[in-house]
DNA sequence: GCAAGAATCTCATAATGCGGGAATCTTGCA
DNA sequence: TGCAAGATTCCCGCATTATGAGATTCTTGC
């Protein structure tokens, strides 16, 4: 193991199953010593990312909730969302959820969202969960936008639909590249309907894809109206919000 | 530099005033080489704890944001914020904020926390962000209820206020821990007050507080005993959901 | 197609992490 | 209060890894 990879391999054992490690599980899982296990341990518990508590045993530390305040404040997309979300999904005026996603490794990861207080329907997808970048209008919105290479690497690497499954996804792919705009029926939730436009920022290097998830049964004509019709201005207007944002940044740098 | 010190160093450049940084940057800032930096970079690219944006300069990645959902869904006090804190707030029925804050190293830290729609005042606590320890009722409910020894050595580090300045305080800490409720009148942000309850959780390691923020106009007597009383009893409510928790974890990991 | 900068690679050297086991510190319990 | 049983840190020789300087390759804008 070297470099990071060893902090790493620790603070990954942290999941919502299994949220607190002892020192001794630890080193049984990542096979080794406790000696060398409660050295690493001790230094990220010196920088926060780790705490111990009860029963000797170790939580994630309040050193993310620091880093995630300051990612709120300094990340474009982020801000987008505390912008825009609110907003359209009070003009979508029916139950529903907004969400902005983006690409994160090899998986999808929201980033902000916004939902209606009436919006009934759980959906899978909330803020800093990674989710499957190949299925669902949110997802689906993000891989279209990707360079060809990336794209096609991730498509063979993770579907396992056969051929003609994958031919389908290209086609798909391509005509969401087309219309900017991505339409789902309960791909990721049952009962549930996604749809999703791309949002790009190639300098800045963000794909993403802003999103609504609503009841099937809530879907009528006029609401598939409003839904594309503000979905499409909304993501121009998050695209434009985050040039500003980085002519803003590149200002005040170039004023200090 | 050693250990896992390297990429803390790093880390801990991104602030809100400077965001992004480019490798040319950190190099000249921590005095390394561009080779020794550019591979630091790329392990923390590769956990996602940064990346890259234009210019060849990077800024926090979303990997804090999973950490974050993480600790949303299973750290005890954070969870405890989540189902306290909004009915707090309602049944204070007064513009008001409420936070949950805990110890975080020599400083103290807001881990979650709730508003009032109306309330206008803008407070300086703010999830997520470290604040010092010695000032304000949210902190000084925290540093009362710590044990002796590092309740000493924080005051003695950190009080740059003669030694009457740091008889006063220790008087202070110690009426707070006997009413175990703090009052301050603007000691954080001129016109609010701020009343906090201890929250103690001695096998969790958990040394927090509850706490209400509000304009010195809005504090009227029957709110003052409104205060009183709700900050009081909640406390009690949130240590022993944090016990309760903490008993569901250990029944679930002995069954497992 | 070219140049300027960004990013990676190479390699000898110096520094650091590693494991095993001893030593010390906590903590629960009698 | 004293005494185990863990929990945690310390120590040290050895193996591994990081480091810096510079060459090399890759990008990107013009």
């Amino acid at each position: 193991m070297s470099g990071f990879d060893r902090y790493d391999k620790v603070l990954r054992l942290f999941t919502a199953q299994k949220s607190t490690w002892t020192v001794a599980e630890i080193s049984g899982e990542l096979g080794t010593t406790s000696s060398t296990t409660y050295r690493t341990v001790r230094e990220l518990v010196a920088a926060g990312l780790l705490e111990s508590t009860v029963a000797s045993s170790f939580r994630l530390g309040p050193a993310f909730l620091e880093y995630e305040q300051l990612m709120r404040v300094t990340d474009p997309l982020v801000r987008s969302g505390a912008v825009f979300l609110e907003t359209l999904v009070e003009q979508l005026d029916v139950p529903c959820s907004s969400f902005l996603a983006r690409l994160y490794g090899e998986k999808v990861m929201c980033v902000a969202e916004a939902r209606t207080p009436n919006m009934t329907l759980q959906t899978s997808y909330r803020r800093g969960r990674p989710m499957p970048i190949l299925r669902g209008a949110t997802s689906k919105a993000i891989l279209a936008t990707l360079a060809t290479r990336p794209r096609e690497r991730l498509v063979h690497k993770l579907a396992d639909i056969g051929p003609e499954g994958v031919a389908e996804l290209f086609a798909e792919l391509q005509s969401i590249r087309k219309s900017r705009l991505s339409v789902t029926f309960g791909e990721v939730d049952t009962g549930a309907i996604g749809i999703a436009a791309p949002i790009e920022n190639k300098p800045l290097g963000i794909n993403a894809s802003l999103s609504v998830v609503l009841r099937a049964e809530d879907f009528s004509e006029p609401v598939k109206a409003r839904v594309f019709s503000l979905l499409s201005t909304n993501a121009k207007l998050i695209e434009n919000f985050m040039d500003d944002a980085q002519s803003e940044l590149e200002r005040r740098s170039g004023a200090a």
